[in-house]
DNA sequence: ATAATAGTTGCGAAATATATAAACTATTAA
DNA sequence: TTAATAGTTTATATATTTCGCAACTATTAT
């Protein structure tokens, strides 16, 4: 791999990190982890206005994290590829390590 | 874990991703994969600023991903969790996965 | 004490991301 | 064809990020 092909890579893997640096896009990601979900029915379970929500999902939708399909008057959304729920996954794993430190911490401290 | 937990840990998990969020500091973390170096050993191979260098630093830092250690004039910086890096490794697959299918999807049209 | 080296911090300008409201498009039903 | 429902897009005000520059702090050597 060049040197500007390793550029764009490190761009890229910016971009994605970019569309789920938000909490409202890592919940629906959340949501999608157990399947496709119609926009309508994000909207109820998140309680967003549609216009807001169908930004994120722009967003999500342009990195190609997530795809559609649609079915009548209903767009579904899915997660494209499942290790994109593993890296969250393991994200999750660090923050509740981090927080058992944190913990550690405190108890060390006020004891 | 109560709602406004899950709130905090979707937002935690936001700032971790923006942290990760930025071509600099995944250059810097994967220097660092590697094992510690001083930030005068980064400066060298990123050719950057030392104030901006830092700044990039100091946000890994903030949100714990990465941690210091002071020796003599040198601070050294490492990886704080080994996960972080597994982390990223599996975005890599999923960006690389994108690219190969987009050129089945070039080679598709144009044959 | 002074200088030199290694890092960090504060400041301001330009770029980017966010939420909201209003207008728009696509599909289906009457 | 008109209305209704489901989504998307555009415009805009506000907030956040990013970088470069200058000033600052910490450690070591003279």
């Amino acid at each position: 791999m060049n040197k500007t092909m390793e550029e764009k890579m490190f761009q890229m893997h910016a971009e994605v990190c970019k569309s789920m640096a938000n909490p409202t896009r890592l919940k629906i990601m959340n949501l999608l982890r157990a399947g496709e979900k119609s926009v309508e029915e994000l909207k109820r379970r998140l309680g967003l206005p549609k216009a807001n929500l169908s930004q994120h999902l722009s967003i999500l939708r342009q990195r190609g994290i997530v795809s559609t399909r649609r079915a009548g008057l209903n767009i579904y959304y899915k997660v494209t590829n499942p290790k994109m729920i593993k890296a969250c996954d393991i994200l999750r794993e660090v923050l509740l390590e981090q927080l058992q430190e944190g913990e550690k911490l405190v108890r060390g401290i006020t004891k």
